[in-house]
RNA sequence: GGAAAGGUGGCCGAGUGGCUUAAGGCGCACGCUUGGAAAGCGUGUGUAGGUCACACUACCGCGGGUUCGAAUCCCGCCCUUUCCGCCA
């Protein structure tokens, strides 16, 4: 879920399929096949109509091009006689019938164009070869672990628990405010919400080269169709009443699509982007997850680190990125281990994916706090976003797009919570973050 | 929300139905010129589809319409600017 918006979706259309082929989730073989017959019936179903439409497609291009090439030459020629005053009633005979033959080819490449465009839209990013191969999160593979999970003298509490002793979480009222599955975050808490997204911008903006960037967070749906939300999976989303504007699940998309329809210089590229936005998730599909605490909110803040890149730069690229969000989780000292998703866990648009998954006390195991995926060119040819090299000749090509959060803040915090308690239930804050809480070394009760 | 004026190539800017194949200028590239530069002169200078390459087609904010023919006329929408109202 700090995975894209439509992660829960594919994770649900998994299911679907495995249930659909009634076989047993546990029976990996059976498993496997089932994926395998629904390939087969995708390539069937979507992908070979596409041929066809094609064809038929560059047929009507071809016969409307050649009527307009006769109407363009016959129209001038009237022009000219009018002008002379010659008469041109010979000319006019017959072109309105051209006229509407172009019509209404024009219409059948516009209905063939939508045609193709909606299947085209459901198909999803072909994995890259360096992503492992399975069916689900199972086969994910580990491939970084940092630190080693605290061994403590007493009970560790959750952060529920924790914040509500400090008086810093509130479940209750965010509740009374709005509904379930928001929270308030109060004094100390509010403080260090904030103390982590500027310690996280001040890093990626200083450190690692990203300029800032604060965007709108609602954006219309055509930006949410170039980064891949949408058609697919608009139930993850909350959509305004009576507008076209969606709340931002994540800020990857009003960032990726700042540069949607533009040509960038090659000399500009690799750009990096960092952007603090809240993100607003409908969490659809996910009743009865991740209930209690922050994990899972309708609201979170999350910093974004975004580049585009050239295409035969972006696989380099990806593993700075990761390595960028990796940094904040070490500066700050929590333990945490990477994994790189398989096939049967990539979300719609990704083509590689990593996972960063960070440790919680309470739940003693790791769980995701950011996703640093390379998009290859899958959102650049959706939104359009191209480079062109200083040669004036050279034709524009696609950027390679990509994103990951650096990191999911509700999580830090709580993971930064949880890690850092102490018997007594006061939270040590780490070192790095000290300035931004007015040099504080604790949280503790307000007296 | 109300009123008005606008939206044309990388930029400025002309263009009220047909030699517009978007004038002219700036910028940029190349060439001539020069000891070198500037100025001057010349040539070129958008995107996409299509083609071996041409031809050809589309694009003047977006979408419709009228017409043999639309940057130009009509309708709807979006955005910008200014004024008023409201507001942070």
């Amino acid at each position: 879920m700090i995975k894209r918006g439509e992660a829960s979706a594919q994770q649900a259309e998994n299911a679907k399929i495995i249930a659909e082929a009634g076989v047993d989730s546990n029976d990996r073989a059976a498993v496997l096949q089932a994926f395998l017959n629904n390939f087969s019936r995708v390539v069937i179903e979507k992908i070979q109509p596409l041929e066809k439409l094609d064809e038929q497609r560059r047929q009507a291009i071809f016969d409307a091009e050649s009527l307009k090439a006769e109407r363009n030459t016959v129209s001038k020629e009237v022009g000219r006689r009018k002008a002379n005053k010659e008469p041109a009633d010979d000319l006019l005979a017959g072109m309105k019938e051209v006229a509407d033959k172009i019509k209404e080819l024009e219409k059948k490449v516009e209905n063939i164009d939508q045609t193709m465009n909606d299947l085209l839209m459901t198909i999803p990013n072909v994995p890259s070869p360096a992503t492992p191969v399975g069916h689900d999160e199972t086969a994910n593979l580990e491939v970084h672990k940092y630190g080693t999970p605290k061994d403590f003298a007493f009970a560790p509490k959750d952060h529920v628990d924790l914040g509500a002793n400090l008086g810093i979480l509130d479940f209750e009222r965010a509740g009374k405010l709005t509904g379930t599955r928001f929270s308030v975050l109060m004094g100390q808490g509010a403080r260090l919400e904030r103390a982590l997204i500027n310690f996280m911008l001040d890093v990626h903006t200083q450190k690692h080269g990203y300029k800032e960037v604060l965007p709108p967070f609602m954006v219309n749906s055509n930006s949410l169709r170039g980064t891949g939300q949408l058609p697919k999976f608009e139930q993850d989303l909350f959509k305004l009443q009576g507008f076209d504007y969606y709340l931002i699940p994540t800020a990857e998309v009003p960032v990726t699509n700042l540069y949607a329809g533009e040509i960038l210089k090659e000399s500009d590229l690799t750009l990096s982007l960092t952007a603090y936005t809240p993100c607003f998730r409908s969490e659809a599909g996910s009743y009865g997850r991740d209930t209690r605490g922050l994990i899972r909110q309708h609201q979170f803040d999350k910093v974004e680190l975004v580049k585009f890149c050239k295409p035969e730069d972006s696989y380099s690229e990806l593993e700075k990125l990761l390595s960028d969000a990796e940094q904040i989780l070490k500066l700050l000292d929590l333990p945490f281990r990477t994994v790189a998703l398989s096939t049967g866990d990539l979300g719609f648009s990704a083509a590689k994916t990593y996972d960063i998954e960070v440790w919680l006390p309470s739940q003693k195991c790791f769980r995701e706090i950011s996703s640093c995926s390379n998009f290859e060119d899958f959102q650049a040819r959706r939104a359009q976003i191209r480079f062109k090299g200083n040669d004036p000749k050279s034709k524009p090509s696609l950027v390679h797009t990509l994103n990951g959060s650096g990191l999911a803040v509700g999580r830090t915090w709580l993971a930064i919570v949880e890690n850092y308690q102490d018997e007594n239930g006061r939270i040590f804050i780490p070192e790095v973050l000290r300035p931004y809480l007015g040099g504080a070394t604790h949280i503790e009760p307000e007296k």
